[in-house]
RNA sequence: GGAGAGGUGGCAGAGUGGUCGAAUGUACCUGACUCGAAAUCAGGCGUAGGUAUAUGCCUACCGUGGGUUCGAAUCCCACCCUCUCCGCCA
């Protein structure tokens, strides 16, 4: 959520910023809502400051014992406006608030401008593309070659976009998230944390899934109470409960920043992209991430972006992958973002790079929906900023492994850092 | 699932219809005393919003939402959460 501070002082320049990622504010509608509030609130509190002076002076007169049925009578009529006009300042703020809620981040100064993703900027290239001397193989053909592999029986059981892993693909899957935890809690001093992957409609608000991405969501209803219903989500991505945890707190300063880490099943409905990835791994309506978090104070979170991709990327280098880092455009970037980096892994079979971690600063963005604060140098409480990266996508790692590293019988090279996590296992092979 | 207790400021903890944004304690900040510290004394110390010459004035906030009332932390209703005991359960 932007600052309706910063929209009520340099309305147009807000709405110059949005329209470089195709944002369109609407500023008349803005201008009349913003109008139509103050003139509202100020009569509201002004009918309130009269009524509370008022009710005050019926106390005080009848604890004297005197008589109070013209003062009661003239409050009455206060009270009469007062239900009126507090109907109006609860539609126009629900209005206003619904408005905002709606606009997206202001992207960096620094973003490039540009349409779409064919606008990003690269980067740079760690590592060279590697050669084969046969015709390589997709990871489907690889993995269900393995034996590891069985998209059929996942749809039996669930429908499409999903997989069964088995045997020493399964294993790989999951050496692959111990070996980031390990990394990233072992050497880059984030704190591991397990956290709920349903969570409330609260906290997708505060991370800004909701109210604009409902869609995206698998939503759990949930009966409360007599009739009352109230939903909990599958998380799309662990940043919802981990960035929430900070949720109307005031973090003390010496503890800043927090690092967390977590890995979690995360859950995507994938509405809109039917008919995209539907082969193999590359797009599930459920996955496996490690998701790096972090809250900061605000000089200190672009030089900590810098350091959460590089930790991301540290995964990549670790176990000997190539891949790209690319700078995404003002039309490409996420709605709560303001500036974000994609690291995309060479997948040979594809003959492309395809996003393997996407790496955000959303400034104080979520910070202000959720409410999460820090105490200043001057004692006054002041809004975060919070960041995030996967560190890496599990699924689309396996992928990336069993294509980069394939055999020309089909068998796939261990890379040796994740060799302890496999028993040592140096090739995996069918069987 | 059954029974009970409770949710108030950073923390503890009063407050059951009127001057309560809220006693008191504690923590913290400033000052006095002191060579310095401790102790003691005095003062200060919530969050958000509106207005704007204002160190000013006003509004809202006592788990959440609704209701009663001229007036609600306090009364009524619903819900959420926490804790204790019993039962069941991975």
């Amino acid at each position: 959520m932007l600052d309706i501070q910063v929209l009520r002082s340099d309305l147009d320049g807000v709405a110059a910023r949005l329209a470089t990622r195709g944002f369109v504010l609407d500023t008349v509608r803005f201008g009349e809502l913003e109008a139509a509030r103050k003139s509202i609130q100020m009569r509201t509190q002004e009918l309130q400051s009269k009524r509370n002076s008022s009710s005050k002076l019926i106390g005080q007169a009848k604890s004297r014992g005197e008589d109070t049925t013209t003062i009661m009578a003239e409050v009455a009529l206060v009270g009469e406006e007062l239900k009126q006009v507090e109907v109006q300042l609860i539609e126009l703020q629900s209005e206003l608030q619904a408005m905002l809620e709606g606009l997206p981040n202001m992207p960096h100064d620094s973003v490039p401008v540009g349409k779409s993703e064919t606008d990003n900027i690269e980067v740079r290239r760690v590592g060279s593309i590697p050669q084969f001397g046969f015709a390589v193989k997709d990871h489907v053909e690889l993995g269900e070659n393995l034996g590891g592999l069985d998209f059929e029986t996942a749809a039996k059981i669930s429908g499409a976009r999903f997989s069964v892993l088995k045997g020493g693909v399964a294993r790989l899957h999951r050496a692959l998230a111990q070996f980031m935890l390990d990394t990233h809690t072992d050497q880059h001093g984030y704190t591991e944390v397990y956290v709920p992957y349903l969570v409330n409609a609260d906290s997708m608000r505060g991370t800004g899934q909701l109210p604009k991405f409902e869609e995206d969501l698998f939503r759990v209803p949930r009966q409360m109470g007599e009739e009352g219903e109230q939903n909990f989500y599958l998380i799309p991505t662990a940043e919802v409960p981990v960035t929430n945890m900070v949720r109307d707190e005031i973090v003390p300063l010496e503890q800043l920043p927090l690092k967390y880490v977590a890995h979690t099943p995360c859950f995507r409905s994938e509405a809109g992209s039917a008919g995209r990835d539907t082969r193999g791994l590359i797009r599930q309506h459920q996955f496996e991430k490690v998701e790096l978090v972090q809250m900061v104070q605000p000089e200190n979170s672009y030089a900590a972006l810098e350091l959460l991709l590089g930790h991301a990327e540290t995964i990549l280098q670790k176990l000997g992958l190539h891949y790209r880092v690319v700078r995404l455009c003002t039309g490409d970037i996420g709605f709560s973002s303001a500036t974000t980096y994609d690291i995309e892994v060479w997948l040979p079979a594809q003959n492309t790079y395809r996003e393997i971690s996407s790496c955000s600063n959303f400034e104080a963005f979520q910070a202000r929906r959720l409410q999460a604060r820090f105490r200043n140098a001057a004692g006054k409480p002041e809004l975060l900023h919070t960041l995030n990266g996967s560190g890496l996508a599990v699924g689309r790692t396996l992928v990336a492994i069993l294509e980069n590293n394939q055999l020309s019988d089909g068998s796939i090279a261990i890379p040796e850092i994740l060799q302890p996590y496999m028993g040592g296992m140096k090739v995996l092979s069918a069987g």
